[in-house]
DNA sequence: TGGTGAAGGGAGAGCGCTCTCCGCCTGTGC
DNA sequence: GCACAGGCGGAGAGCGCTCTCCCTTCACCA
């Protein structure tokens, strides 16, 4: 009539490792955590006790002495971002981009075995909840990924001074850290294709003015272009949608028929855009060149495979996660920030 | 001379609540557990107390004897699935399906409190990892997403009676406990629509049949398709992906070319199916009416929007969920598993 | 040879919580 | 009036770890 439970082979504690090596608790903890001195001897009698015991440490335990949780919160932050047509952020999701970015992040966390936490924010209210969980502990700092320029996260975390990396410089300036492209270089690489080409009817559709990406890809490529002559380039609001982009299309074949290379802010603007042109007869590359941004999942689904300028997602992710612990390690307040050198793909649409 | 890092606000603990409340530790307990009977003007007090210091439960003290942590693990299968052309998954992010996992399953788990860590286990490595990682105690249990027929955690984890729920029926049987679909029915509401519409020459353009889902929609739409008098469908393999969803439709219309009505396993596949008819002048609806699995994101990219049998992905990710918890709960081994019913979206390409 | 300091190992005090045990108090039945 | 049961709160023992002290050892030098 006992319990018919398996009996829950309890797992080995720094005491059962400490006792086959026959040293005590504190030596086996040193030698595991790497700080002080330890005689190489019983070093080696240590590690071998270790794999012999077959050790893990007690996240739990070691958490309540440490004060550290182990555990790293991946804020989709989409605050504003859902709506009835794409309830599930099926723009957001809908890209390998968010694969890439966890890979990245979890390539660094993995090996120092801190957990990836992920979040999403979908309100203020949940921003809220995410600058309490890293204050009281819940985790130990946040990557966000925000998709939205008047998203109120950013602010609340450089607000509460917490441990927080964004993806993406943030829309207004504040004390917070980041990783980012530099965004000028990556439009300079397309105007200089372009140029390259032969293009002499150059216009660009561009993302939303109101987000850093959007300006800076527009600016950086206009500023580009203008060293290669061409004084002004008239440029379409997409806003970073693909309605957008075909709306825009549609506006700029009207004013600006001769146009023959097109530089569009991100790849699913561009995605619209070549199939405006395609229901206009026009050629890619051949009557008009298009050239993208991001090097998403777009740029290869389509036809033609689109030429675009390439973030560097995972390398960025990683520097993230860098960031982020190296934050939480020195108890210190300085905000970080690293930016990552776009590289141009190129496809067939230029 | 003294440090000049701030303070560190110590967080309110039981004891500082106790304090406030004038009872003892067990008590605040006993009340923030709901264990046990405590005096209704007692458990107010206690309960005043908590809000008034901020009280949050420090998740580290109460692993520590509880022996849970608290944590369980989302894990992306992809063994195998990780290719030169593909390396970041594009295909398995490339939808909102991952994002309505991730929102169903943190609706169940959030209001407990519990994390969602986020993992990737990119080859069988890994996947003893991930066992290995609920055995030790790193988490609870695991959600699994598993992308690969050929997948061995699923075995894994059912060999090792660890808590674990899968996305989908495994390839082959085994005493684990899985959310699923009934594919079966799905593939007879679009059976049903096809009829219903007149269609006189039905073909179905089937997914790999290694993977359950691939022979039972398959299978399913046969059977359905009898009922109403179609004898035999003839079925072209186009492997879950747009590329052979494309020869697949290439070789139906030289063998066929009479179809005005498909049944494709995938709206990824739908997508490059309907791409091929449109290059062979076909219209849709007009022609052939095309309807689609999944209701993914392909299926209102493209032109026309995609009818299609849609998966209520939300509601099996929370129950996946809860199912967890549940086994988490009570240390028995039994393997629930739960089906849930699909539902024809009718959009425009049938 | 005694003094000194560095190096390395051990003892033990908690971290904040849960949970068992114990004891008090009240109510009830004879 | 007493025995007993049951409801409810408190005391205190850990959970497994880190980290501060302290002790021992030993090299080195005056």
């Amino acid at each position: 009539m006992s319990s018919d439970r398996p009996p829950a082979p309890r797992l080995p504690t720094l005491e059962d490792v400490a006792q086959v090596a026959g040293v005590s608790r504190a030596t086996v903890s040193r030698v595991i955590n790497n700080i002080r001195n330890v005689d190489p001897a019983l070093h080696k009698t240590v590690w071998d006790a270790v794999t012999a015991t077959g050790y893990v440490p007690n996240r739990a335990a070691r958490s309540l002495v440490t004060g550290r949780t182990g555990a790293i919160a991946l804020v989709v932050s989409e605050a504003e971002s859902r709506t009835a047509d794409d309830p599930f952020m099926g723009r957001f999701f809908s890209d390998p981009f968010f694969g890439r970015v966890v890979g990245g992040v979890l390539s660094v966390l993995r090996p120092v075995g801190v957990h990836l936490a992920l979040t999403l924010a979908g309100d203020e209210e949940a921003c809220q909840k995410v600058v309490a969980d890293v204050r009281q502990g819940q985790v130990d700092g946040v990557v966000v990924i925000s998709l939205h320029p008047h998203d109120p996260l950013p602010g609340l975390l450089a607000e509460a001074a917490v441990p927080a990396v964004l993806y993406g410089r943030p829309a207004s300036p504040m004390p917070i850290s980041y990783v980012d492209v530099a965004t000028y270089n990556g439009a300079r690489l397309a105007a200089d294709h372009l140029a390259a080409r032969g293009c002499q009817h150059v216009a660009t559709i561009s993302g939303s003015m109101d987000m850093p990406a959007g300006a800076d890809r527009l600016n950086g490529f206009r500023e580009a272009m203008a060293k290669h002559g061409f004084a002004y380039v008239p440029s379409y609001d997409g806003g970073f949608t693909s309605d957008g982009a075909e709306r825009a299309m549609e506006q700029l074949l009207r004013e600006y028929p001769e146009v023959d290379g097109v530089f569009v802010a991100s790849d699913v603007m561009a995605q619209g855009a070549m199939m405006v042109l395609r229901d206009h007869g026009k050629a890619v590359p051949g009557d008009v060149a298009v050239i993208g941004f991001d090097d998403s999942s777009a740029a290869t689904t389509g036809r033609p495979p689109l030429t675009t300028v390439r973030q560097p997602v995972e390398d960025m992710a990683a520097e993230m996660a860098r960031l982020l612990l190296a934050r939480i390690d020195q108890r210190g307040h300085r905000t970080t920030s690293v930016i990552f050198e776009p590289e141009l793909v190129v496809r067939q649409s230029a």
